[in-house]
RNA sequence: GCCACUGUAGCUCAGCAGGUAGAGCAGCUGAUUCGUAAUCAGCAGGUCGGGGGUUCAAAUCCCUCCAGUGGCUCCA
């Protein structure tokens, strides 16, 4: 293992921090971190200070190779192609990426901007910084208004700034930076995208180059070993494989439709949550899929997603809406009769599927399709009932990954309001004249609001709801002992919530499960309950999902497993195969003894060889199969083969008891 | 929606200095009856994503629309 950490050793003032620490005997450092700050080796300190060397190797250090390795492009790219402006670089969390305003560039250009790279790293250039002062900045970036920009944006007048000067190539930055481009001795560029800048959709387009660059080749083989791995697994090409969906780009663009094989699996998923929602308190509903657009107006969701929303209007003039959510529904159940206090919560729940107009350019296989099935929920409940039930939901979530997906690494994320910019949320307005208060989200930040009693325009926007359901959800994530990341911005236009993230075989982090509380939507919907001095009291809402979407959650697993599904969740859980003709009653029996029992079994009776069958179903990823001939018929016994080839012999019974028990405990390895 | 790339048989892909399509697998027919990752032979299968244009002639060149992929934006 290299060393990533080393004692902080004590620079003095006026010397440059290598030459500290080389006194010190430290070896290797690239840069170093003062306070939480990343200088340079090549940095002065003005007084004495304790410093820790930043290796290589570290976390910190590989970010510093990246940011350098994203210049080593940019230049790269300036070198061959001149007229490129190059506009940002950072690195990124496996990687990093240039945006260059530029021609766009093919697969060959893209090579020999890698070969120049690796070129540039053999030339060995000193990265020297250089402090500029701000026109001494604008005029050397003079030819570059990307730059111009950010020099304008981030260095105040009479300001200075550093540059970096690698060669003839000279960036605008903050560094640190590697001492010199020998530094970078493990990189390689991935892809090539585009981007708009400033991410703005009305400004100009700009070349995205990926890359991603190691401290050393072994660490990048591995890395790029992965990057296979994961195009191997796609969930998109082993859905092809295994025959579980059918997508018709003509018929309907990002619509699923499942075959049989992909129905198995969704069905099996489906029935998993069925027994949990109950064992948890949460009641099945149905719920149509087209409602009139006045529901959509009501709740909120016309004003907001009226254009991703799936419309039409009869003849006759009435205006219907396909729903992209299912909480209208559930509020319409919920609502058929006057509920009391001893009554709460109520827990609706159903695998409700959803049609959303994505945009053409957004939708892709199972993560990003049009139409969805949420494992949705929504609780009805008193504001003291909040926490307990966010601590049930949390404790579903855990016992759902950890059945599903064994030792799941699950992380918390909490998304609450921002309080700079309440337009995007339903909030409460308090007129300073009257005091009369309303619940608007404004359509834009310019909408002046006027109280619709005095028409005083003096309306100032109440959190004390939002700050309730906040501290609610605060409370039951810290008394289950949860670690969690606050974002301010990220909360859902009607209230707070926490998005859980799993980590799947190949270390990626997916957000599934989500839970909102809101304040708002019942109060639309006028929804209430009689406490206990037979006075309406206002009803809260919970918004929960485990899975999210079970066609994302699918695609999930089909990375997650590589299609190896644990046997309960296999469309194929047997399949046999009859050595020769003279055996099929043999096999037959078998078989449908499998079936009886309830067992997804198929038999293979073609005229093939027997070794063209196993090779030819691999690609379904069956459990097991079975291969049985003379022996197997002499003494009642199957020969079995499972997912990671391993080859058994046992009594038939002993098999069908094995995988029988194997299922029902949505056993994760196999048995036999 | 924006940018780039791509679209040829059910699947994977070849053909593209313009001369109206080809392979493997899958399928069908026949032979083969086999002990754990492809038995042999034959047959059939495509108005080359749709539309328009240039040309004597377009899968191939041009325009346009649709769709897929990678990103950007968005994601109730």
């Amino acid at each position: 293992m290299p060393q990533t950490e080393i004692k902080p050793i004590l620079a003095k003032a006026g010397i440059k921090f290598e030459d500290s620490l080389k006194n010190a005997g430290v070896k290797g450092a690239i840069a170093v971190l003062v306070d939480g700050r990343e200088f340079d080796l090549s940095d002065v300190p003005e007084k004495d200070a304790l410093v820790e060397a930043i290796l290589l190797e570290s976390a910190r250090g590989t970010k510093i190779l990246r940011h350098s390795a994203a210049h080593l492009l940019a230049q790269a790219v300036t070198e061959i192609f001149p007229d490129a402006r190059p506009n940002a670089g950072p690195p990124t969390d496996d990687g990093f990426y240039y945006d260059i305003d530029m021609k766009a560039i093919n697969q060959e250009e893209m090579e020999s901007v890698e070969k120049r790279m690796r070129e540039i790293v053999s030339r060995n250039l000193k990265i020297q910084k250089e402090v500029l002062s701000k026109p001494d900045l604008l005029k050397k970036f003079s030819h570059n208004p990307y730059k111009i920009d950010k020099i304008n944006e981030n260095v105040p007048d009479g300001g200075a700034s550093s540059v970096y000067v690698q060669g003839g190539f000279v960036d605008f930055c903050k560094g640190p930076h590697v001492p010199s481009t020998g530094y970078i001795k493990a990189v390689k560029l991935l892809s090539v995208a585009s981007t708009h800048y400033k991410a703005d959709e009305t400004r100009p387009m700009l070349v995205r180059i990926y890359g991603t660059a190691f401290p050393d080749d072994k660490a990048l083989k591995e890395y790029l070993r992965n990057r296979e791995e994961a195009v191997k697994r796609d969930h998109r090409k082993i859905a092809q494989e295994m025959d579980l969906l059918v997508f018709n780009s003509e018929r309907a663009p990002g619509f699923p439709l499942y075959t049989p094989n992909g129905l198995v699996l969704k069905e099996e998923l489906t029935g998993f949550m069925r027994k949990l929602n109950r064992k948890h308190g949460w009641q099945e509903v149905a719920t149509p899929h087209i409602y009139r657009d006045t529901i959509w107006k009501q709740s909120g969701h016309y004003a907001k997603y009226k254009s991703d929303m799936f419309l039409f209007t009869l003849e006759d003039g009435d205006s219907y809406g396909v729903k992209p959510m299912n909480c209208p529904g559930h509020i319409t159940i919920f609502e058929r009769e006057p509920k009391s206090y001893r009554e709460l919560p109520v827990k609706y729940c159903e695998a409700g599927t959803v049609y959303r107009y994505e945009k053409s350019g957004e939708v892709g296989g199972l993560t990003r399709p049009r139409m969805f099935t949420i494992d949705d929920g929504h609780a009805f409940l008193r504001l003291d009932q909040i926490v307990q039930e966010v601590r049930d939901i949390m404790y579903m979530i855990k016992e759902t990954f950890s059945s599903i997906l064994g030792e799941a690494q699950l992380t918390y994320d909490l998304s609450v309001i921002d309080r700079d910019n309440p337009g995007n949320y339903l909030v409460t307005y308090k007129c300073a004249s009257c005091g009369t208060q309303i619940e608007t989200r404004r359509v834009s930040v310019s909408d002046e609001l006027t109280c619709p009693n005095c028409s005083s325009t003096d309306l100032k926007p109440d959190f004390s709801t939002w700050d309730q359901a906040t501290d609610q959800l605060r409370d039951a994530l810290d008394s289950e002992g949860l670690k969690y990341t606050e974002n301010p911005g990220e909360a859902a236009f009607y209230g707070p919530k926490i998005d859980v993230h799993v980590k799947d075989a190949l270390g990626r982090m997916w957000q599934l499960s989500t839970v909102q509380v809101d304040f708002f939507m019942p109060t639309n919907f006028g929804l209430y309950y009689i406490n206990s001095e037979s006075k309406h009291d206002r009803i809260i809402m919970i918004h929960r999902a485990v899975f999210g979407s079970y066609e994302r959650f699918m695609a999930i697993l089909i990375e997650h497993f590589a299609g190896k599904f644990p046997t309960w969740l296999a469309p194929l859980q047997t399949y046999i195969v009859p050595v020769s003709e003279k055996f099929n009653d043999y096999a037959q029996k078998i078989h449908a003894k499998l079936i009886d029992e309830g067992i997804r079994a198929q038999i293979d009776l073609g005229s093939e060889t027997m070794n063209k069958k196993i090779k030819t179903i691999r690609k379904m990823r069956p459990s097991y199969i079975l291969v049985v001939g003379e022996k197997e018929q002499n003494d009642g016994t199957v020969s079995v083969r499972n997912r990671s080839d391993r080859q058994s012999v046992m009594p038939a019974d002993e098999f069908l008891r094995k995988l029988k028990d194997e299922i029902k405990s949505y056993r994760l390895d196999q048995s036999i």
